[in-house]
DNA sequence: CGATTTTGACCGGCGC
DNA sequence: GCGCCGGTCAAAATCG
């Protein structure tokens, strides 16, 4: 795209504008945590690497309230509803009838999806974490649809959906090819249920004060312009191959955050090695 | 046997 | 118009 007219990211001020074009302005991360229904507490909130919507015109923006139960998301969830429209034939059951009954066989379903996709942006934000495990444990549960090798990564991007039927939440999970060690999360969209409970091992949520720190929760800096930079990009389908400077870690691997606090500090300087993952 | 993952095909957007 | 690329679909394979 028009690489020349983008803003100076390492200005503070401009990036916030770029990507918080209206609408996280002046708010904090645990402001933008708690629109994704991640209700962490100050000191669990430090260091969203990004968040922002992404909407081609004013009225598809999505609500910050949840799913199908707020009439004020219906209006824009009909819109989108229709990456819902074909429910898995393994699935359980078509969920909601005002989707089946706009989703009659007389209009191609899969092109009437592709169309609601491309309308809709709904809330976007990601985060690193150092972690050897790609799918962080979030509290919820995602079921993986795809995957696709990424231009200038040496690591495929998995593509990940909310397992529940109503849920439209998406995220996209890959590894950072300077530093495979770092997992990209970018989550799409915000949750209208609760966490649920793994099958396979214990519970931990997005409330879970630890859920960050278990994960070598990296931080970045804020801002950090290059990666910014980089899913502004990835959000409007532009591609940099341009060499990145290493990210203005501390020395312990850690990421000076403009919001952070001391207790944060000490919550971050706590690193937990995998613990997660009960077999 | 149901749920989940894998993987090739397909589609649309975008730059040239 | 063409080709590249990201994102999604869906059938087959795999898992528990």
């Amino acid at each position: 795209m028009n690489n020349s007219e983008n803003p100076d990211l390492t200005n503070d001020s401009a990036w916030r504008e770029l990507i918080s074009p209206d609408f996280y302005d002046d708010r904090d991360t645990s402001d933008i945590l708690s629109d994704f229904n991640w209700n962490l507490h100050a000191t669990e909130t430090v260091g969203v690497l990004s968040s922002f919507t992404s909407t081609s015109t004013p009225h598809e923006l999505i609500p910050t309230s949840s799913c199908s139960s707020s009439a004020a998301a219906s209006v824009a969830l009909t819109e989108v509803s229709t990456m819902s429209h074909n429910p898995p034939a393994t699935s359980s059951s078509s969920e909601d009838p005002t989707e089946n009954s706009t989703a009659s066989a007389a209009i191609t379903p899969k092109k009437e999806k592709k169309q609601a996709q491309k309308r809709i942006r709904q809330q976007r934000f990601a985060f690193m974490t150092k972690s050897d495990v790609d799918n962080l444990e979030d509290g919820y549960r995602w079921r993986k649809y795809g995957q696709k090798a990424v231009k200038n990564s040496s690591f495929p991007r998995s593509y990940y959906r909310c397992t529940n039927s109503r849920c439209t939440v998406k995220k996209r999970v890959e590894r950072s090819s300077e530093d495979p060690s770092i997992v990209i999360t970018t989550y799409e969209g915000q949750h209208c249920h609760q966490t649920v409970g793994f099958p396979r091992g214990g519970i931990l949520t997005a409330h879970d004060p630890h859920f960050f720190t278990s994960h070598h929760y990296l931080p970045p800096p804020l801002p950090n312009p290059y990666y910014y930079q980089e899913l502004l990009h990835q959000r409007d389908g532009v591609n940099t191959s341009s060499p990145r400077p290493p990210q203005s870690t501390t020395e312990d691997g850690h990421v000076a955050v403009s919001s952070i606090n001391p207790s944060e500090e000490g919550l971050l300087g706590d690193i937990v090695p995998q613990t997660m993952r009960n077999p």
